[in-house]
Parts: C-alpha cells; structure tokens; sequence
DNA sequence: ATAATAAAAGATATATTTGTCTTTTATTAT
DNA sequence: ATAATAAAAGACAAATATATCTTTTATTAT
C-alpha cells in the first residue's frame, strides 16, 4: 500500500466536499460517507483531522457541516501530509535507520527518484483539478 | 511506507543469509537477527515464510541452518511478493476498487508509470547485486 | 542409541490501524 | 428559551501487523 486507507478516505472525502463547496454547500458525515464509500464514524474521525490540519473547516449545528474555502489552493501533497505524514517520501525503503544520501542503503539511489516523482505528482496535483475532472470524464469516488 | 517492516527484515535477512551462503556457510535465526537489527522470533516466522516460498532453504539439526542455492538468481522483486504480495504494484492508489486503466481514478496515469518503475527497480536488482555492494561499499544492513 | 543443535510449529502478547457507538458541545431556527 | 441539528470528543471493539515464548520435529555428532 501506497496510502494509508485513512489517507486514502481522506483524499476522496476532500474532493467531496470540494465538489459540494464549489456550489456553496457544506455536508455533513452521512453524506460524504455514502458518496465515497467509507465507514461513518471513521470518516467523521478523519474529517475531523482534517479540520484541525487546517484542510477543512467545518460548521456546527444545523446548516452546518464540512466545507473549503473556495478561493485556496490545495494540493494533494497537504492531504497525505496531514493523514500519513512525510515517511512515505522520506524513509528509507528497507527500513534502515542511518540510509541517508551521504551513507545510502542499496536501494537508495534506485528508489530515491521514484518516491521524489511521486511526491511531485501529489504536489502539482490541486484538489480542484480532482474536482473538475470528476465532472469532465465521470470519475468515480468510491 | 512502500514496504511493510516484515518485508524489509525479509531483503535485509536475504542478504545477510546469501552473503553467508557465497562462503558456504549456513546462518541461524539469532546471528541473522543480530546481523539486520531484527526481533529474533520475529525474524524466524519470516526466515520460515521465505522457506515456504522458495527463497530460501533451510537445514535442520546441528550444522544446519539458513542458505541460498548459489546458482539461483533471486531478485528483490521475489522477496516483495512473497512477503507483501503484488498490491503495492496493482492496487488504485485512492482506493477505488474498480479503478483500471479503462476506468482510471483520477490519479491513475500520474501513478502508473511511477509504480512501473518501482517494479522495475526491484525486478532488476538480483539479491547477489546487493552482496557486492554491501562488500564494495561497506553497506550496511542495521 | 543419546545428547545437542537448530528450524518448524503453535500459542500467546503487544501495538497499530481501522471501525463503531455514545455523549458532549456549539449553532441554528423556531 | 427551546428543540433540532451536526460536528467534536471520548470510550470501546475488531482486525491486522508486529513481537515473544514454548513445544515439537528433524538432523547431526558423539
């Protein structure tokens, strides 16, 4: 696994709630648990994280709910950072505790650019790119 | 994490286990968890996992212990599907359990080739690469 | 044959991740 | 003010991954 299943959850609850927020609506756990297919009350744990990390905000009470600000640029990036953190980019892929550049385990250079290719694709990656192309090809959430 | 801890004890433990196999001696469960900085019983149920699946041969009794055919080319690859299965190569990145290349999540074809990649990394790398290096280059595998 | 050795196997323990349920707090509409 | 709504928070449960300990089985050397 790439992705944690959290992280996994936690993308595709993002590119819900941006979708709903870019036709001004909040929604709540229910909603965007059914839209992509993951468990409820883990879901409201995650979006609640994501809350804190400063990905989401959210309402309470009626009209409440989850929602981004439209105007922000997200990228993906700040998603799996939030959820899993920067291990998967970072650490060393046979678990060595000392792999660095200067003292590199044997897969080290091999793998080094592959994981910096794929945190460039999570970073160039805007939420609402997801967002569009969800609208454009009928890509599915769940 | 692109590998789970068992899997990189599992490349770590390979090396130490061909590396003492190119000397034609056998290696036991306690010098290879010495040698890889792994739990000792731990590293025995994946010693025994790596048996099962053709990696590695064991020997009963006194004399006897853990080693490689020294003809076999063995690749990291081998000791990756034995260990966590092909899922890091294969499975959506987001989750999506229908995700394919005819009904591509919206990360699909910026992860693809990066996977690729990966597979190829590891396909490439015979186990005994690893062995030299670790000689040439002092590696190390703690 | 016997004792010593070392892997195999099985049972159990701990930690982490994932998932569920209940109570509390804040907000809104009436 | 009150009731309804929805997130926040906390406690708990299940599943999986990681780790430990004990017993069994096979092999070797004596």
């Amino acid at each position: 696994m790439i992705l944690s299943k959290s992280c996994e959850y936690a993308i595709r609850a993002t590119v819900y709630v941006a979708l709903k927020s870019r036709k001004n609506e909040k929604t709540g756990i229910i909603e965007v648990a059914g839209a992509i297919g993951s468990p409820m009350h883990f879901t409201g744990k995650i979006l609640q994280t994501l809350v804190h990390k400063k990905i989401l905000l959210s309402a309470k009470g009626p009209t409440g709910g989850f929602y981004v600000e439209n105007g922000q640029d997200l990228f993906l990036i700040d998603i799996v950072r939030a959820i899993d953190g920067n291990d998967l980019f970072t650490s060393c892929v046979l678990g060595l505790e000392k792999c660095s550049q200067t003292q590199p385990c044997p897969m080290h250079e091999q793998v080094k650019p592959i994981r910096d290719m794929l945190m460039a694709e999570f970073s160039k990656k805007p939420v609402t790119e997801l967002v569009e192309e969800f609208h454009k090809h009928k890509y599915f959430l769940k």
